[in-house]
DNA sequence: GTCAAGTTTCTTGTATACAAGGTTTTCAAC
DNA sequence: GTTGAAAACCTTGTATACAAGAAACTTGAC
């Protein structure tokens, strides 16, 4: 009860930021969080150093820490690196993964499908990040399945953003198909350059996006 | 002078851990250091949680700091992300870089080369961190370089464990020469890969060079 | 002598008080 | 009315006091 309450903190300034409670900009205000919260500054501050470490405010000097939204140019160069990330991952799993963990890896896939097939958008969203994350676990290589993981998180908000276009989750399971071929086939490149595409493709439809919304306005 | 000495606390506890002043696995005693910087504990504090974000000692609520050198298992898998992040590196670069990039690249290289001739091993060390750091910059995406800046930061100390290996400066300069190549001739596959080896052959080396020291114990 | 429970001591986590720098407002001069 | 400086206010950064949990030590029983 006492360490979750910190840790409690972090995770809710986390969604509050993630789901827009603030203004893209805004100072986060110590001593108002601290009333919200119901704690003193201390532990707010302990919080919004963790979120200035993992990059979703920045901190300013003798200013305070702002909320800071990437702009669509950083955030092409955060889906540019997630392709690269998973890329990796999908090179050492196709090389690595066990037989227990393609059969995890085709029941996740399953689970997409029949999220597709029933046009149930939510449940394809959480069954595509679980057949990432198997993928991540499956590189055997902790260090890069936890950065693949943090970099996924952090794009998580943006991601779902997209989801939602017509035609993506159909062409979506498709690649997935030839993700899930070339690991079984133990290809190393094959499967590196579909997981590149899949998340690639992802980047520029959410660009896409990012210019329509700005030709809107 | 106030801004800088929290700064200077961070990096200087930085430096001591790398440079091996705590053993492994110590407790960083918040009261100690705070005597040591002549603070109070509460920018200690502070420092020392940036130092647990970045991974460099693990904080257990209630139990305190602890350094944490990682395992070889650990340094094995940072290596191969190393390389991958640099792979990645080397294929943007190798379709995005400019004229004037690939000049100063060269010339880092000839600088590189030089240090070898030489046998300037500390010279040829910031030769080729600067060599590195221009592909990673070359890249144009400035996420993915600060991403590969950070990990190389991380894995500094080890990376230059195994630079005085014998025979390693002639094969590592063989190496540059085939990157510069590939990224003049704009092939991002061939950059990719030849960087990849590049960085995975000293994660071997050095996995090499730890059970070498281990097999002496 | 060993083990266990209770107590003491020590360390971390939190709250609060104070210091120092930044921002805004006010007031005067042009 | 605008500009500039000074002062009041506000916010962050640091120090210190206190609370709470963990480790170590003592003491007693077997």
């Amino acid at each position: 009860m006492d360490v979750r309450r910190a840790d409690h903190i972090l995770e809710d300034l986390e969604q509050m930021i993630v789901t827009g409670n603030f203004a893209d900009g805004e100072r986060l205000d110590e001593i108002r969080l601290a009333d919200h919260f119901g704690v003193s500054r201390t532990p707010i501050r302990e919080a919004l150093q963790k979120l200035a470490a993992s990059g979703l405010v920045e901190h300013l000097p003798r200013r305070g820490v702002f909320v800071r939204e990437p702009g669509p140019v950083e955030l092409v160069e955060m889906f540019e690196t997630m392709a690269e990330l998973e890329a990796a991952c999908g090179r050492f799993a196709a090389l690595r993964i066990s037989e227990a963990g393609l059969a995890a890896l085709r029941e996740a896939n399953d689970l997409c499908k029949l999220a597709v097939a029933t046009d149930d958008a939510d449940h394809y969203y959480r069954q595509n990040e679980r057949f990432h994350h198997l993928i991540y676990a499956a590189s055997q290589n902790s260090f890069l399945e936890a950065q693949a993981a943090k970099l996924q998180k952090r794009l998580k908000a943006y991601r779902r953003m997209q989801l939602h276009l017509r035609g993506r989750l159909g062409q979506s399971m498709a690649e997935h198909e030839a993700i899930v071929a070339a690991l079984s086939a133990g290809d190393g490149c094959a499967a590196a350059d579909a997981l590149r595409t899949h998340v690639a493709v992802q980047g520029e439809k959410f660009h896409h996006l990012l210019s329509h919304l700005k030709s809107k306005r």
